[in-house]
DNA sequence: CCCTTTGTTGAATTTGAATTCATCGGATAA
DNA sequence: TTATCCGATGAATTCAAATTCAACAAAGGG
């Protein structure tokens, strides 16, 4: 009896130098490093296997037993180490989640909403923000190495990114990207149908010269907005709309008020453009500050301005942004939800979710149809 | 020769139903799983314990061995288990990030700051968000359980919990909390003296009459703000300070811009605050948006405003709030260092850092000296 | 020419928990 | 009373990589 324990108890002997091991008491070890299951089971009276089992719903022990080790597992603080268990299981608790540093910047509210949906999930959030755009696969990768069960992405990943996942068989879930493969699930605002919504109400209410703050060229969410909005325009018989372009910043939604309105202010009116669409509300809250402290103009009385993704200043007094919101919170648990079934069932069927943005009428454009 | 290898051929024998080893080809394999140490042994034409070293500095291996080793792991996209491996090194790379929901809401940049603080330091953070300020010695024997070679904590501690943390010998390191055991390890922002110094400049510039608006009465940061305030003003010789308090929200801050100044607006100006400190700059801000749009008072003229973090909203010039920035960048890049460097020696000394914040003047507060 | 030294390599062992499989004991049925 | 069956238990094995230690080769010195 015990041969496996004796074993163990050789090598403690061994760790510890000489010291005959039922000498050795308990208190000490635990000072030195965690218990294992081995200790519990000493301590206990039983095998390691009574203890693994104790820690499992539905295995085969008594309930005695289980609440014997149990009790001796919380008086040595006993836990079980997830890295030794999830090497057996192949399943180790934890999702990768793929970041950019600008999400975790301009739209904290996101990581906020998935590491709540995930953790809600049984998911314990493992992050890897990348500086940029196209660190993806690189962070991907780590993400395996950590044995992640499954991934969310904020960041775009190529196909071959997406095959490396698939081959591997870890489930992976793009929040807000393009999929750019039929077996990738995603997550995402409809960017665009906002986008011609809000094109649709600007002109219902008398507008007719657009201008646009776009993000960077290679951004694809701007150009789902961009597109967008322009292309419905252009439907209702718009066809030059001005396009400036932004880097998602403050500074650049301030410096293109003054691109746009600074050459002759209100001396040729009749060019200027009436709204101004900012592709997100960081940049259209720095259009709005230069438009009323560096330009003196009144919003939205000269000029309408609107913005995207409905960040808390832009619900302030002070600024009252027309805006479209993003169902963030909404889109996190999808995305954690699809992720949960998928690592549980890999042959679940591939989701796309396309959650609409909602229209936010506030203040800083005219909507109702009346000019002036 | 290959005994071990060898076995391990039988073992996959068995996994694959009977087929020969040598006629599996390794891309069917791989579509199965990830490739092991083994595979690319095989590949190589080597042992596993050189496949092992080859992904090691400092490893006794023949340079040629390495390149063939590296080349065949390549090939088959072999990337090392970092669960096998740190269950054998004790090393996992993981930090534990314990956070409040409060802190991932309202301070977004600590957040950011300390992943890629960690992440610099060569930890991958893993996060574990608790909703409650209490939740943190859950929390922590989760992150312990993880195998985390250290943690990081912008959640209070108890002492119980820090000797269970300190028992294990993972390296802790306090977020903006106060230590509650003298062995650990804290990164701080002096709330307190900063605190003191905005007092001491309200009443140089001629304030007399002053208001906070404090946090919840258990928030020990909210605490420490507001007795360096209203401490240095005893000192300076004001006895009472109106104190209302919060929770920290947008809203609050609004309700107590009422309360202070609701009752009999500019009819008793003798006995309203000239200056109002909201401990931070949420509140502030509801305070500003409050006094200027349902007060019709103005800022600073009928009443000076000051905050405490410095959150971008207030930078801008709607706001434009007079507050105090904690230096979060560098405290997060302390904190990555001090647990780096006890990570790697246990026995380091214990440190405690404190930064002090910096007086932002912008003008929401009249600090000049010079009244009307 | 032999012995030592240095640098590589591989077999076996280690890590901690889960799992497989054989076994044991007690209970029920024949 | 004996055969059978069932739940509970323990020994051994497993996971994937790191590490220990012994073996070996080539090179250098005596």
């Amino acid at each position: 009896m015990y041969t496996c324990i004796e074993r163990k108890l050789r090598q403690s002997n061994n760790r510890e130098l000489g010291l005959p091991y039922y000498e050795f008491d308990f208190t000490m070890r635990r000072k030195m490093q965690s218990p294992t299951s081995y200790d519990v089971a000493i301590h206990a009276g039983v095998s390691q296997s009574v203890v693994s089992r104790a820690f499992q719903v539905d295995s085969p022990i008594a309930p005695a037993t289980r609440a014997k080790v149990l009790a001796s597992a919380k008086l040595l603080s006993y836990f079980p180490n997830a890295i030794a268990r999830s090497l057996i299981t192949k399943r180790s608790g934890l999702a990768g989640l793929l970041l950019t540093e600008s999400t975790q910047r301009d739209a904290p509210d996101v990581l906020f909403f998935l590491t709540r949906a995930l953790l809600r999930q049984g998911f314990q959030p493992l992050l890897f923000p990348s500086e940029l755009e196209s660190g993806g696969g690189q962070a991907l990768a780590q993400a395996m190495a950590f044995g992640v069960d499954g991934v969310v992405s904020c960041v775009s990943l190529s196909s071959d990114d997406l095959a490396q996942a698939q081959l591997r068989e870890r489930p992976l879930v793009l929040f807000n990207r393009e999929a750019r493969s039929p077996s990738a699930c995603v997550v995402a605002c409809d960017h665009s149908s906002a986008a011609r919504l809000l094109a649709s109400r600007l002109f219902a209410a008398g507008h007719r010269r657009f201008a646009v703050v776009r993000g960077p060229l290679d951004a694809p969410v701007s150009a789902l907005r961009v597109n967008g909005f322009v292309q419905r325009l252009q439907e209702l018989g718009i066809e030059s709309v001005v396009e400036i372009e932004g880097d998602y910043h403050y500074e650049s939604g301030h410096a293109a008020a003054l691109a746009l309105f600074a050459g002759a202010p209100l001396t040729d009116p009749q060019h200027q453009p009436e709204v101004v669409f900012c592709v997100n509300d960081t940049m259209a809250l720095g259009m709005l500050d230069a438009l009323r402290f560096a330009l003196m103009l009144q919003v939205p009385r000269d000029v309408s301005v609107v913005g995207f993704d409905d960040i808390p200043s832009g619900r302030r007094p002070a600024y009252l942004l027309t805006t479209v919101s993003q169902p963030f919170e909404a889109m996190a648990e999808h995305a954690a939800r699809i992720l949960r079934t998928r690592v549980d069932d890999p042959a679940a069927p591939v989701q796309v979710e396309s959650l609409s943005g909602n229209l936010i009428e506030r203040s800083s454009a005219q909507l109702l149809g009346v000019r002036y």
